[in-house]
DNA sequence: ACAAGATCATTGCAATCGCAATGAAAAGGC
DNA sequence: GCCTTTTCATTGCGATTGCAATGATCTTGT
């Protein structure tokens, strides 16, 4: 009763670059993201559009869409849930009436003025608790993102 | 009409590492995910419990939860999607029927052994195209993966 | 100036996800 | 031995996601 098949190829899904990098980023992520969830009700995309804003101050769905690494329809979204929690606004540009703006309101300010300083200490820990292999971390990284493709 | 705010405190989503993290592990497995869709019809989470698999031979749920990084619900019915297109059977582990085996078909080792080749040649390509930056990245990872915590 | 094409944002719909609850079996306490 | 607790796998349900389609506006070519 013993089957006797040919034998697969070889393939380590431990050591496969995609499979750790996956890993690696919800680890990462899962921490802060479950305080912010927990503390102020927000996604990790509504976050991300929400550090855009902080950033970059008054922003169109495509600028986010181009540089935050999230497809339109998901900023689009997120930023639907960020008005209706009355975190962001929008209004038309008057130049370009396809475009919107979308910028923090007050409430939005204030939340994100207690969110980006934990942001931030969670990077410090990090990089504290990685040492050296944080460079290293970050060199790899550099190059992996370098260009679009 | 120039609004006037307190400046929120200073951050760089671009140099927030979870962010870089998620964006690297987008881009690396993009590009073969789509790949194994688009021929196969398999997503993520199913690949994943196919190629432990096709390492481990016959597992349970728990078994592939604890070392894949997927929650026993995901791997739960990525299982059954697998089953009901015929790359995988299940069986009840006599010793305990709390247990399930699962195991892979003919016809899944046989897609494993078209799929596992092109994974390691996307491995490959990857490693060259990072050159010694793909060392140092793995450096990172290791530490970063090092504690379950 | 105007038609054809491109760009921007949103949304319908089906698939998938996450959480909590369930059911079924084994292990542990006394 | 029996009752309680733990472990394993699945599933109901609401929320979220991804894709493709839509509507609105602008740009381009002629």
């Amino acid at each position: 009763m013993k089957e006797d098949h040919p034998p697969l190829p070889e393939f380590d899904l431990y050591g496969f670059t995609p499979y750790r990098l996956a890993v690696a980023a919800k680890r990462t992520s899962e921490e802060l993201a479950r305080q912010y969830r927990d503390r102020f009700g927000i996604s990790i995309p509504e976050w991300r559009v929400l550090v855009h804003l902080a950033h970059s101050g008054k922003v169109s769905v495509r600028d986010i869409e181009a540089r935050v690494a999230m497809e339109k329809y998901e900023v689009s979204r997120a930023a639907k849930r960020l008005r209706e929690a009355g975190l962001i606004e929008r209004k038309e540009n008057p130049d370009d009436r396809r475009l919107i703006i979308l910028s923090l309101t007050p409430a939005g300010r204030q939340m994100m003025s207690d969110l980006l300083p934990m942001a931030q200490a969670h990077q410090v820990e990090l990089e504290k608790r990685l040492g050296k292999a944080f460079r290293q971390l970050e060199a790899g990284l550099e190059e992996l993102l370098k260009d679009p493709k």
